[in-house]
Parts: structure tokens; C-alpha cells; sequence
DNA sequence: TGTCGCACTTAATCTACATTAAGTTTCTGT
DNA sequence: ACAGAAACTTAATGTAGATTAAGTGCGACA
């Protein structure tokens, strides 16, 4: 288990000393998830917090036709979780699974909400992650409303240019709100990028 | 100036002491906004965190054919910012303003950044008002990818029922993601409530 | 107290994107 | 190395919701 790119992610923002590093690295979990395999299946409680070290997580949502709605990709480096159910307990309505073969580091939620409270130089960094995330929360939302499929399309190209060329093109379709059929045609018929 | 709604919202998650209270009030300040003025403006700076005490604040994105987009309805006890433009300084894609006639408190940047340094308890707040605010927008984004018009509107009548009945239709109509001759071509059509 | 604007309605027409279906190619597991 | 399953393509047809346009009712401000 390699911690040295949590911690790396860490330290952009606060300055943990050795034994705040030692007690957080003591709370940490490592798991593998091969391709397709679940992290989170929806109805189970998300109860822990993912940082995805190697490889590839989604978490989609589905239809009532069975169709699956990308919500989020998670490469190395990310964070990904079902908020909601994180902190209620509630069922989760998300999904999340493993698009390639992926390593991962979680906090159990006691163990990160313990962590919070005796580091607050963790905390801090939370908020700010936080932060950080209703940004692009808002501007994937700004997008979603004002845009239509092809501008969709190149914002995913300019946001996520490592993940367009290794990604199926229908997870991708997925995540701009098309069907791969569409996106397909969409690609064929109109002269790109 | 009241605070009192400002307080017993932060009480809910920590408990502040009378002198972290007085420096927290120190910091803060108060306007009001007259229907349709401008909180803030697109291509502006959102250099504000604003807490919404009376009335109703929106924010919104306008599209290339000038129709606006509704992402949020702020009334009172809300928190309402272009975060984005809040944590880079770039200019905002957000507007902000006022539904009705709205008294807000804000907290410059460099006060709200500061307060968070000194005050640990208020970082937690915000850490787990960060929080929060992810649930809400994960849900919105599940909603908007699963859902059909008329769900949506269900939803949103379940979410905010005080707002239903105050708010324009077209508002609603807006946030919904529908054009106002859908919305009321889809209330008037189909046996609703 | 009237009128001007704005919210809401109705209805005809239009379009971006979905659905269905069939065929081709490219992975993936054994 | 091969079989089956995915991923991708093409094309015909279908539909949720947009656009345009015209008209109604009401609340605000001169």
C-alpha cells in the first residue's frame, strides 16, 4: 500500500508533521477493485471515503429503463463517494465500480471523522477540498444547462484530455448525457475538434 | 443587523464561545437587495460569501440565446456563492440576485479565510457544510440524469414547498430545466398533485 | 384609474436527441 | 487461438421538450 500520493494531494494544501502523517497512514485502508468489479453497489450504505490510487472508479446512477447515467470518473488521485449516504446512512443511489483494474486507499467514516477532529490541519483540508469540489459541482451543473451535447462533448475533451483517449467511447456518452449512438453520429457527421 | 439565524444555524453542528461569537460577528457584514437588483454580477469577481437572512436570493447562467438557466434558489438560511470564482479570483460565470426585496450577511474572503485559521470550530462547520452542500448537489445531478420534466417538478415541489407557492412559474420552470409553455402546457395536460 | 408590462396559457410547428434494429469490428477471457 | 461478448457504426423512425406566435388576466406604478 503506497500512500505517497494521498499524501503528496495533502500536502498542496497543509503541512502535516510526522506524526500526524503516522496516525492518519495508521487509519488507512488499501483495497484492489478489478475491472467491473463494485466499490459501492446502490442500497448499501457508503461508509467509507475512496481515493483512488491507480486505475479508474465511475459512480453512475441508473434509470427506470436500466440505462446508466455517469455521474463522476475518478482516476488516480480523486476522491469518490455518495455524499448523501456517507453522511446519513441512507441507502446509497449511486454506484460505483471499477472501469480498469484499481487500487484505492478509504477511511472507514469513524476513523475519518476522528481524524477530522484531532487534526485540524486535516480538517482544514477537507473544507478546502470541499470547497473545491461544489466548484466543479457548479460548473459541471453551468455546463449541463447552458450547453448543447457537442460543446458538452469538447468540455469533456479540455477537462479530462488523459481519460477521452483510454476511455470507451460509450462511458464517455454516458457522461455527457447522450446515447453512444448519438455521440457516434454526433463524431461522424460534424467536423471535430 | 440580526445574526440570530446566522448562529443558531452554525449551533446546529458546533458550539462557539461568547468570544469566538463576537469575533465572528466583528467580521460580518449586512446589505439589502431590492427585487432584481444584482448580488453579483457575471464576469465580476464573487469575492463574498453570502448567508441569506430574509427574502430570496437566485443564482443563474445565461445560455447564447440570453435565456437563463436557474441552479439555486437561496431564501432564508441559505449560503449562496460562484465558488469557482470565490477560490481563483477569475470572473464569475454565476449570476446572483434578488427574487424579492432580501437582507443578506457576508463575509469577505479575506475574513472568511481568516476566521477559519483561528476559529477551528467554524472551519468544522464549514467542513461539514462543504459536505452537505455535495449531497445536495450529487442529488440534483441523479435527479436532472434519471429524471423526466414532471418528476423533476415533483421533486422540486417536495424539496422546497414554501418556494412552490411563492415563486414565479417561471422560475420554477427554470430551475426545472423546462421552458414556461412546458411547464404549464405539462400542468394543465397531465393530472398533477 | 387607466395602462403598461409581465406572468401565464394555448396551440401549431420544429428539432435535438432517443429508440430500435442490424451489421461490423475489436476486445477479453479461457 | 478462438468464441462470445462487448464496443462502435449506420440508418430509419419516434418523441420530449423547444420555438414561435397570439391572446388573456392581473398587479404595479404614473
Amino acid at each position: 500500500m503506497d500512500h505517497s500520493l494521498l499524501l503528496s494531494s495533502i500536502a498542496k494544501h497543509v503541512t502535516l508533521d510526522k506524526a500526524e502523517e503516522e496516525y492518519l497512514v495508521s487509519l488507512l485502508h488499501y483495497k484492489k477493485a478489478r475491472r467491473k468489479q463494485f466499490v459501492l453497489e446502490e442500497g448499501d450504505v457508503s461508509s467509507k471515503i475512496v481515493f483512488v490510487t491507480s486505475g479508474c472508479l465511475r459512480s453512475y446512477a441508473v434509470d427506470k429503463n436500466g440505462t446508466e447515467h455517469v455521474l463522476q470518473f475518478a482516476p488516480s488521485g480523486w476522491w469518490i463517494v455518495d455524499m448523501r449516504s456517507y453522511i446519513t446512512g441512507e441507502p446509497a443511489r449511486l454506484n460505483i465500480d471499477a472501469i480498469e483494474d484499481t487500487g484505492y486507499l478509504f477511511f472507514h467514516k469513524a476513523d475519518f471523522e476522528e481524524l477530522n477532529l484531532k487534526v485540524p490541519k486535516f480538517e482544514r483540508f477537507n473544507r478546502i477540498l470541499g470547497q473545491n469540489a461544489i466548484a466543479t459541482y457548479q460548473h459541471r451543473q453551468i455546463d449541463n444547462a447552458i450547453f448543447a451535447a457537442m460543446e458538452r462533448y469538447a468540455n469533456f475533451c479540455q477537462l479530462y484530455p488523459s481519460l477521452i483517449k483510454t476511455l470507451p467511447q460509450k462511458q464517455v456518452a454516458s457522461y455527457i448525457g447522450v446515447t453512444p449512438e448519438f455521440l457516434s453520429k454526433m463524431l461522424n457527421t460534424q467536423i471535430v475538434k
